[in-house]
DNA sequence: TTGTGTTTTACGACCTCC
DNA sequence: GGAGGTCGTAAAACACAA
């Protein structure tokens, strides 16, 4: 089975419990109701090491990005806490869309009421109850134990379902930074129960959703025949891109503030 | 239920930087 | 040479219309 593929490329990549027991529980997960308000994120102390104060998004991070409104508009700052830990019957599942959206306000409410830090999650409260992807545990319950030493693909399934809190976590750090340095990587790594390889690869697959994202925004644009298209210019989707979000060439010879310099002069 | 399109993990190839 | 970047792609997971 690829997952025990993976563990004899890379031992911390899915240390047993989180993966492969049947219950997932997962080491240092946050309850959900902390991340109520995703948009406003602003790290929350446990978690953050960046080596700064936690910022508030209105000063040190500016107004959001218009590519943001890409995942659709926000609902009402009040998003329920329970819409993500999904403890309320008929929530959908918890995606990105849905904690991308919110409202940055609440969460500097929520912050300042004190958000538990990561350590203290409760990792019954990882999944959403109602999720589809509850399946995908099943997968892990049934294959999990089978191995196809040394194939890096096999034909059965090889990939695993990041749970919502992985993911939101992720998206959290994501929003905050583009690009992880290797700290914040060790870090979130070790907290999330994913190995650094996993979350270095997250990212990357991350800056590619939203480069496509901006490109399909583009590409919308200027098939309305809008002149929508003045703040790109002449640039292509490729290069809009990548002035909105140079590669931080030399980033790990960067200290956390340098890099978050880099972001924030965008 | 099933077919189909989209999203999510994961990898390899190739590039740049130190 | 190693690390991390993008790009393209595979394939599982997921969403949804018919």
């Amino acid at each position: 089975m690829y997952v025990s593929s993976l563990l004899e490329k890379e031992p911390s990549m899915y240390p047993g419990s989180a993966r492969a027991s049947n219950n997932l529980p997962v080491q240092n997960f946050v309850s959900a109701p902390a991340y109520s308000d995703y948009m406003g994120y602003h790290p929350v102390p446990a978690l953050d090491t960046h080596g700064q104060p936690a910022p508030a998004w209105g000063s040190h991070y500016g107004p959001q990005r218009e590519d943001w409104s890409a995942y659709g508009p926000g609902p009402s700052s009040a998003v329920p806490a329970a819409h993500i830990n999904g403890s309320s019957p008929g929530q959908g599942s918890y995606s990105s869309a849905d904690y991308s959206s919110l409202h940055p306000t609440a969460a500097a409410a929520a912050a300042a009421a004190g958000l538990p830090p990561v350590d203290t999650i409760n990792a019954q409260q990882q999944i959403s109850p109602n999720s589809q992807r509850h399946n995908s545990y099943e997968w892990m319950r049934k294959t999990v134990q089978t191995n196809t030493a040394g194939k890096t693909r096999t034909k059965e399934k090889y990939r695993v379902v990041y749970t919502d809190h992985q993911r939101l976590e992720l998206e959290k750090e994501f929003h905050c930074n583009r690009y992880i340095t290797i700290r914040r990587k060790s870090e979130l790594a070790a907290n999330l129960g994913l190995s650094e390889r996993q979350v270095k690869i997250w990212f990357q697959n991350r800056r590619a959703k939203e480069r496509k994202m901006i490109k399909k925004k583009i590409s919308q644009f200027d098939g309305s025949g809008g002149s929508a298209q003045s703040d790109s210019g002449s640039l292509s989707p490729n290069e809009l891109s990548n002035s909105l979000f140079p590669p931080p060439h030399g980033i790990n010879g960067l200290q956390p503030n340098d890099i978050h310099q880099v972001m924030v002069s965008e």
